[in-house]
DNA sequence: TGATCTATCTATAAGTA
DNA sequence: TTACTTATAGATAGATC
């Protein structure tokens, strides 16, 4: 998540995922300290790290955790489900929310491409064709579209990645959305490749 | 933490506490899930938000976190013991960071003090005071000098608050750490102080 | 109230010591 | 390995609709 965005799946290499496992718990600590404070809730959190098995790291208190686990087991079954959110509703829940960003960032591609359009014949109001115009207004007009471009591919790489994280970690869990996640897929795709070879000046943003 | 550091304490506005206790509590999940999927552990999290005080929000699915807890109150006492954090040792821990900090942060500030003052008598490696230094050499070391004494406020800032939401939660949570904290406050306070009067050309760095 | 935006603040992946 | 630094990715407070 710094110097590099990091793939959301299991850290093989020791050291690097020891590393991590502390960081990242020390944030999560924090966060639901954070939290409790805040919104002046109870919680706790529970987790079982990759040193000692038998040890798990909790927040808060011994007590407080205790106080907040047994009242959660001591709730009938039905109620206790309510707001559970397990991995597939959490993300099904993900995956709704980056299709309508799709969507949205395939309007906003559209409106480019015309707003493009417009720019590269240059047509003015009454329909005429502007023909001598200032190199200096081209130069200013190329690095508009430049900008705009690298915001768009970023965007679009990140949804990519995105993307493929969820997809690996359905196929991991078994969800059966294969035929759904291959539309979306080819959408972004489409829309990437559309605009990687789509004439513009530049040719190749990948490292 | 965004527009404005918000401060640690109990939100008493109603809505923008809810608010903030769904945007956080979202952020915690994916946090959860995160820190779970990297690391290959089990972990979960139960918080009993402020709308329905009988149906708690809960991550992950109802088995699994079914599961970790069962197997965290199995544990012996001792055992579960060892690596709890309760609040009072997380605050000390976060205390004697701090602590370090500062001792750092005025190490460094001794060192741009005797920097400072060289650069004001312009001694040279003789030994001999430089008098015809050019106009423009003078702007250049004015400017450094006053981007070094915005980065050492901005940090002296920050450490501040930190303290002060430090301060507040140990108070509240009643642990006797009065003498000690004050200490550390006067070493930060006296420190801001001293380069607040210090006789820069800027006088007022507060909002 | 809830969704969305965006300027800032925070967490953290890599790098360095 | 742990600690510290730094550049970047991510979270979110407050505003707007």
């Amino acid at each position: 998540m710094a110097r590099k965005k990091v793939k959301l799946a299991w850290i093989a290499n020791d050291s690097a995922q020891r590393s991590t496992y502390k960081k990242r718990k020390q944030g999560l600590m924090k966060k639901i300290n954070e939290l409790s404070t805040l919104c002046g809730v109870e919680a706790c959190a529970v987790v079982y790290g990759p040193y000692d098995p038998q040890v798990p790291d909790v927040w808060p208190s011994p007590s407080d955790a205790h106080r907040v686990l047994t009242q959660f087991k001591s709730l009938p079954e039905m109620e206790r489900n309510k707001k559970m959110m397990n991995q597939e509703a959490f993300l099904k829940e993900r995956m709704a929310k980056m299709r309508e960003q799709i969507k949205k960032q395939q309007r906003e591609n559209r409106e480019f491409e015309i707003t493009q359009l417009m720019n590269r014949t240059l047509i003015d109001g009454t329909g005429q064709i502007l023909q001598n115009v200032e190199t200096k207004e081209l130069k200013d007009l190329a690095w508009m579209i430049d900008e705009k471009m690298k915001r768009i591919q970023k965007r679009i790489d990140s949804l990519r990645s995105t993307m493929e994280s969820a997809v690996q970690q359905i196929n991991g869990t078994g969800i059966q959305t294969t035929t759904e996640m291959e539309a979306a897929q080819r959408q972004i795709w489409g829309v990437g490749n559309d605009f990687a070879n789509g004439g513009m000046p530049y040719a190749d943003n990948t490292p």
